[in-house]
RNA sequence: GGCGCCAUAGCCAAGUGGUAAGGCAAAGGUCUGCAACACCUCUAUCACCAGUUCAAAUCUGGUUGGCGCCUCCA
């Protein structure tokens, strides 16, 4: 298995730190609002990525966070006049029903920012310490950036670089740091805010030391995977190697994964824009897994576009593949036989061609877009080699492999089983009654009028399908 | 100003040295009372120029056109 690392820029063969297993942590939103599908992407992503790993028999232990201490969550709960705490927790709650839509697994951790200040105001203290932070009068401790040699190793930037950026840094309490690119460790807190009391001044911690903390607290000072969108490589996850490195004297994470960005019709998604969508507001039109298979058709590494075009095209998709195993739910309701022929047996080998592809995809940095193909291949082969003479055995060997398959994706292709009203039944017997007497007018006004319901009929070569609009 | 990425058919998207996967859309056909599903057929020399090589979408240099980070941001 290969995964593009950002630190060295390369593929390089996964290797986790201790066999069998995977020590992972994905930097969460900070939840002051509904999520966004940029948001949404790598969550499906790095889903993704963990169902591959545990499907090849790794044990993985997925950690993310939930930032609820931030300026904007304490903006919100200011203009509604309510606790910053209320916000998070309502939008932490609306977060998780987002991610269970879209099929992404909870996290074996959810640790919150805010429940973790003891350990933050320990790791301060340790870098304090060790001469690699230092106070304000004021309280607020900032991070010693020259003082950690390798600074900018995962954003391949060198210091110098970045202080000739010729941009204003001079922001307030600019003028105590001592140098420019010092990072906020720790912050008095402003009239109204949350705070904690720390032996510096009472106040909250910055942004980047949570991630420090939550994975040293979960998973070790030492873990296999740290990943999260391509904006937080700097200065967020180089901050946090900064700080972990120098706090633990160990290498922080062996591999760094980061995802492309989804745009909106060709141009960053933003608020002021006006092409801004919540999951939510995409939930309203769509089953949202085909938002999944939408972000999945494209490698997470490459920019993605979205549009209701491209939505579409996602939707025709994803109906194909659960068509494929609707059709095979049907013949196995219908099955004559049990016993697999020779030929059977030949073309379930020929089948697991197809899987080996879905592998080969994926384990060349969980390169998706190619192994939804090789399930589009798999498609193909059913629809081309199953009909109502099959074998139980058979037919139930390439259901369960479509259904595998997908499911590694995190794409849900099998609808429940559901049994019909008596009275629909009997229109769809009625129906079959008419067509049969050549009397098409009325079995096409039954079948209007099941439409109509909500079932929408189709006639098989080996009998009546019905589904759900 | 510094660092970096991308450019493959109408659309989306794999492919990083051996002669272009897959999906969507469109068209024609098979099946079907019709529709739907499905199946078959059909669609590209890979932005442009030059070079390396027996061989390049794939490597090198250049041109053009997009984009990202350097600031809260997935």
């Amino acid at each position: 298995m290969k995964i593009y690392n950002t630190l060295s820029k390369r593929k390089e063969d996964f290797i986790p730190l201790e066999e069998g297993k995977v020590k992972m942590y994905v930097c969460g939103p900070t939840v002051y609002n509904l999520i966004h599908i940029g948001n949404a992407r790598p969550m499906i992503v790095f889903d993704t990525v963990r169902r591959y790993m545990e499907y090849k028999g790794l044990e993985v232990n997925f950690v993310s966070n939930f930032t609820d201490v931030d300026d904007k969550i304490i903006k919100k709960a200011v203009e509604e006049g309510v606790e910053a705490a209320v916000i998070s927790e309502r939008y932490i709650a609306e977060c998780k029903k987002d991610m269970a839509a879209m099929n992404v697994r909870p996290a074996t951790t959810h640790p919150k920012a805010t429940e973790e200040i003891c350990g933050m105001l320990e790791m301060i203290g340790t870098l304090i310490e060790k001469g690699h932070a230092y106070a304000a009068p004021d309280g607020t401790v900032y991070f010693r950036t020259r003082n950690f040699a390798e600074y900018g190793k995962l954003s391949h930037k060198n210091l110098d670089d970045l202080q000739g950026g010729n941009r204003s840094l001079l922001v307030s309490g600019e003028d105590q740091k001592e140098d420019a690119l010092d990072f906020v460790l720790w912050k008095p807190k402003k009239e109204g805010e949350p705070y904690w009391e720390s032996p510096w001044c009472n106040g909250r911690p910055g942004w980047h030391i949570e991630c420090s903390v939550m994975s040293k607290k979960y998973l070790g000072d030492k873990i296999d995977i740290h990943a999260g969108g391509e904006d937080l490589v700097f200065p967020h996850h180089e901050n946090e190697i900064a700080q972990s490195e120098a706090a633990n004297g160990k290498e922080f994470a062996k591999y760094w994964m980061h995802n492309a960005f989804l745009n909106i019709d060709n141009k960053k998604m933003s608020k002021s824009a006006g092409n801004f969508f919540t999951v939510r507001d995409i939930s309203e039109k769509y089953d949202l897994q085909v938002l999944r298979f939408f972000m999945l058709s494209a490698h997470y590494r490459s920019p993605l576009n979205f549009s209701a075009e491209l939505m579409e095209a996602a939707q025709n998709g994803y109906d194909r593949i659960v068509n494929s195993v609707s059709n095979l739910n049907y013949l196995l309701e219908n099955v004559t036989s049990d016993t697999i022929s020779e030929t059977e047996t030949a073309l379930l080998k020929e089948a697991e061609g197809f899987t080996a592809k879905f592998e080969e995809a994926m384990d060349d940095d969980f390169n998706t877009a190619d192994a939804i193909a090789a399930i589009f291949e798999l498609v193909k082969f059913v629809n081309s080699n199953t009909d109502g003479e099959k074998s139980a055995v058979f037919l139930k060997a390439l259901k369960d492999q479509i259904v595998k398959l997908s499911d590694i994706c995190g794409l849900l292709v099998e609808k429940k089983t559901e049994d019909l009203d008596v009275d629909i039944e009997e229109l769809i017997a009625a129906r079959q009654a008419a067509r049969k007497e050549k009397n098409f007018a009325r079995a096409d006004e039954i079948r209007d009028e099941l439409l109509r319901k909500g079932i929408i009929l189709e006639d098989t070569r080996e009998g009546v399908k019905w589904k759900r609009v």
